[in-house]
DNA sequence: ATCCAATAACTCGTATACGAACTATTTTCG
DNA sequence: CGAAAATAGTTCGTATACGAGTTATTGGAT
């Protein structure tokens, strides 16, 4: 009896909060993937492009900070978006190991057309929930994340 | 001013719903991942384990629906755990288009390590937030997962 | 000045996941 | 019964992400 299997009240029902998590993205994913793909856009492409302001500028590295994707990660991203024509590569002229990302015009435009779209998206999410849940979970979230790193 | 970009009171500073979950996911997926590697293992194959009952027998397309996984996923899964030996296929001797899944003894093993390991980081999660939080977070996400489905 | 550590980006190999197309069965129906 | 539709798994091509290792460049310490 005292072997353990009792100590915390058993997640019974409950998938556990990394099934839970997983299943909430993925599902997050595939509703965002269907409504990009008439742009022949994918989330992550999406999201990066809305990291990069139009006024570009940045470097991979940064951007990869605010996404929090490794480096090999952000190449391969930035390659698909530069044969796409949506982003440019330039030299950093200040630290020549350093590249500068700029969107292209057609870049700029694809942006502005994900970020209504995605808004949008976000918008009809807070409409089906209420601002309490809403910041709880965002909360939640949050505290995961910061959680991990430190244990 | 009655453009529309002041509808909805701006996303400002919070980052879009669906880069929070996708961060989300990402931290949890590495933190998992890294405390599984000393296993040989990762967070899909753990998962996966931990669905097959000892007792075994069911099919990959079972097992996908639980887990929210397209046959072509379980198909990669399936292969990689058994290669590992973990898992072996039989055929359905009452559908031969089917396959039932079975835990082989060192699967029986693995699944024991991988439980009270995901259990322990579950709980550990569960003692950095209060109940109610929780509550909130679990009807949050699986709210999101409904929602979107139906529109 | 020179040598070594740190840094930025890239390459390579692997795992994951999807969707579309294919194969082998089974089921359904005319 | 026998053809057509449905179903279970697989294969294939692509996108994403990681980590380890590589190259080029910069910066620091001596």
């Amino acid at each position: 009896m005292a072997n353990g299997e009792h100590i915390h009240q058993e997640n019974s029902n409950r998938p556990l909060f990394c099934l839970l998590i997983k299943n909430t993205w993925q599902k997050l994913s595939r509703y965002y993937n269907q409504r990009l793909a008439g742009f022949d856009l994918t989330v992550p492409k999406a999201l990066l492009l809305l990291e990069i302001s139009p006024g570009g500028g940045e470097s991979p590295k940064s951007l990869g900070t605010k996404l929090d994707l490794e480096s090999s990660s952000m190449t391969g991203l930035l390659n698909r978006l530069e044969k796409k024509g949506l982003i440019e590569r330039r030299r950093d002229p200040r630290d020549r190991r350093g590249l500068l990302i700029f969107l292209t015009p057609n870049g700029i435009i694809a942006r502005e057309t994900i970020k209504s779209l995605v808004n949008e998206m976000d918008h009809k999410l807070q409409g089906a929930l209420s601002p309490d849940e809403i910041k709880v979970f965002r909360k939640v979230s949050t505290v995961i994340g910061k959680q991990l790193l430190s244990s």
